[in-house]
DNA sequence: TTGGGCCCTATCCCATCGGATGAGGCCGTT
DNA sequence: AACGGCCTCATCCGATGGGATAGGGCCCAA
């Protein structure tokens, strides 16, 4: 059994290949960005599982993961990642993606979640897969009131007022009015400052 | 001498106070957020370094380094991190940290960093500082001219036209053009959603 | 030299936004 | 009962944004 592991975490990346290799029977390829990934792949070995960090040199999101999966002789591609959300690993599985793997599993679970996808098997930890969108306890959302964060949403995705008061049933005046209000408790002076502040905060 | 790795990734953290003890001398203890981190701070350990992941839960960027930074007892905090840029790297030593640690470093160094920082030393690797603001190869960079490029980067600032028009010394007709080029180029309908997909994909 | 790409500027138009003001309804607490 | 918080809607205003159109300049390649 061969899988290649792209990181760029030096740290991560000899840990995991320290653990499967103390499974024995398995070969363990390396790779810090996806041009050595593709490199690799393009190379004469052909691997059960090829481990891909979401957030490396290449990867520009998901698009990384299709120009891996697109390859010659790739069977099975998973994703990895630290920080990313429900929605990119769902979205990583729709894109073929055997499975995802959230970097803040336990070594053991890891190492085993990635024996399990190199065997064919779809892998996707499911406390994880399964979570509530998040009560979002997040302090920025603790100033505003329930319409003001569903507006706030509607701002983080470019909408105009007018389509933030269809999609939540409103008049645009009222909208307009959260918007205002928001604008003073987040301190900013624009809707694309208002989804910066979002974003950056991670809010959603 | 004793330090506090505050991390959301079990393998990490388990592999990091592998190499820790593997030193001798060190005592390690490890959180999984900022609430655990700051726990154990006011705990009845003083530590010699607190070492905190910039994406942990609780850290909302970097207020969480103040957090925990302007607690008693505290006398040095770290910032580490895997994805962050330079500026936050410069941030947070602006805002007291005694260092900042990319995860991208070799395990050696890693390692060596913390004691180095432990002792009391400013630690921030010179390479990794010191990289120019990055030609930015970013693919969805490559379609648009220069001044695309500028006037789409205050737009994720949340200008308006006219700051904009301003601060690249152009009129503000100039800007609105470029704007709208980009707008097609990028397949967006107006200046939030521009600026999301920047940001989404990680240009600045 | 004749394009074409990129850059700059200008004017005009309408839609949208940001903000202020006023007003009413609902609900829970005081 | 009175108040405050939250939600709703309306009208009006000036500023800004999005888009079209039209012009001119520069430079490089065909």
């Amino acid at each position: 059994m061969r899988i290649l592991i792209a990181d760029d975490h030096d740290l991560l990346r000899d840990s995991l290949v320290a653990f499967m290799q103390a499974e024995g029977n398995i070969d363990t390829d390396t790779a810090a960005n996806l041009d050595e990934a593709c490199a690799l792949i393009d190379g004469h070995y052909t691997y059960d599982l090829v481990l891909l960090d979401y957030n490396m040199p290449g990867m520009n999101g998901l698009e990384g993961l299709k120009t891996a999966a697109d390859r010659n002789g790739v069977h099975r591609v998973a994703l990895m990642s630290g920080e990313a959300s429900r929605e990119i690993a769902e979205q990583a599985l729709e894109m073929g993606a055997i499975g995802f793997i959230p970097k803040t599993l336990p070594a053991k679970s890891l190492v085993n979640a990635i024996k399990f996808m190199a065997m064919g098997e779809k892998y996707a930890p499911l406390d994880f897969m399964t979570a509530e969108p998040e009560p979002n306890n997040h302090p920025l959302l603790k100033t505003l009131t329930d319409r003001e964060t569903q507006v706030l949403k509607g701002l983080t995705e470019g909408k105009s007022n007018k389509e933030i008061a269809r999609d939540l049933e409103l008049s645009e005046p009222t909208v307009k009015l959260h918007v205002k209000t928001l604008y003073r408790k987040i301190d900013v002076s624009n809707r694309t400052q208002a989804a910066m502040v979002a974003r950056d905060q991670g809010v959603f």
